[in-house]
DNA sequence: ATGATAATGGACACTCTGTGCGGAAAATTC
DNA sequence: GAATTTTCCGCACAGAGTGTCCATTATCAT
């Protein structure tokens, strides 16, 4: 008995893997059918159904695929920045410019035309990384911690969404700037809040 | 020629948005075929199509309606609660009651699985509201105005999905709070903001 | 009442889905 | 290198949905 996968199905499934990723360029993933992808990958119809049970399956396995090699690449990181732990966002940064690189893929997953099943998989793997960093730096009751984690995750890909409809041309670190103001303190130092002047004296915007 | 539409047509019409609303509370959007429809709405096949060029133009021409009732509702609102426009969250409190009212309708709609288009059609919805209530209540141009629109409508619909999801117990006056707070003072209180303890002196969270 | 307009059912060609084979091709094992 | 297992392929199939057409019937406006 073969005590690895054998090479034949490995192969079929990074062939359909890549077609689907290439496929995704072009249409949105729901646009996308079946017989598209293993026309485009150059496999059988039954072969495909040998080894996922649907296009959603495929889909699945390609984000499971792409969750444990941010698993290994995280466990292998040295702890770099000497800041440990204090920033709920640390991975805000990274983020933007990873997303700025491929562009593309991410536009095509996230954008209002996405879909939903690819928007939730991403939601889903920001949501471990960010409950991961807000690990304990988290103080009270009054806001539940899965919750924040949803609202940090919303802003992120809100953000990532704005960015790429109405201004492509930024710059991933202004981006992030806007990014974590708006998440880190809120609407407050932007509006007009003459009603609540009285709580922030002196709201001072110095160098950040 | 008619000067109004005829019955008929508007009768079938409504058939087929009550059908579509109602087929909504028990599968999602998506899964949704042309063919339940208008077996729901005891609806002719070729009818269907002579009003509607599928089941996504229905369902945009009931957001449309939705839209004009939203219209409609605001003009006539005599200028209630003293407080004119220093609140740009001001329609939350309403929106969560309203929400708490048709749960059902927008589970299907908002949750993970309810489907992009019809999270869309609100998300549209939603930001023409919350543009309205922005107007001239921003200052500073480090951050666009329509970038903070999509920060609270994201915002919203995270809570709101989240409260669904996992504490629907909650009272929409709590949810609302959270959100609030959230939104408008973002992480910084909640967080163990070490750094950032010189700039806040005292973030005093009297009655609000 | 009568001409205009809309709804109906059924038929049509089309695409996609998911499954089930026998035979061909490759891999693994000895 | 030969035997055997595993996988792949092509093809055919039934089922479901889509979008369009048409002749007929029902309903409307005046």
């Amino acid at each position: 008995m073969p005590r690895d996968i054998d090479r034949r199905a490995a192969r079929t499934r990074k062939a359909l893997h890549q077609a689907l990723l290439a496929l995704m360029l072009r249409k949105s993933y729901e646009a996308l059918s079946v017989q598209d992808i293993i026309d485009e990958a150059d496999v059988g119809r039954s072969t495909f159904y040998a080894h996922y049970t649907g296009k959603e399956d495929l889909l699945r396995s390609g984000f499971q695929l792409l969750r444990e090699e941010l698993k290994e690449a995280r466990s292998a990181m040295p702890a770099t920045a000497g800041a440990p732990h204090n920033d709920p966002l640390g991975f805000s940064t990274a983020m933007f410019e990873h997303a700025a690189r491929y562009a593309d893929h991410y536009r095509t997953m996230i954008g209002g035309r996405g879909g939903a099943v690819t928007q939730n998989e991403i939601r889903l793997i920001l949501s471990e990384v960010v409950r991961q960093e807000l690990t304990s730096t988290l103080h009270g009751d009054a806001i539940p911690r899965d919750f924040v984690v949803q609202f940090i995750v919303g802003a992120f890909l809100t953000t990532l969404n704005w960015w790429f409809e109405r201004k492509p041309g930024l710059l991933p670190s202004q981006v992030d700037a806007m990014f974590r103001s708006l998440v880190l303190d809120g609407l407050s130092p932007v509006i007009g809040d003459k009603h609540r002047s009285a709580d922030h004296p002196a709201a001072s915007h110095d160098a950040d």
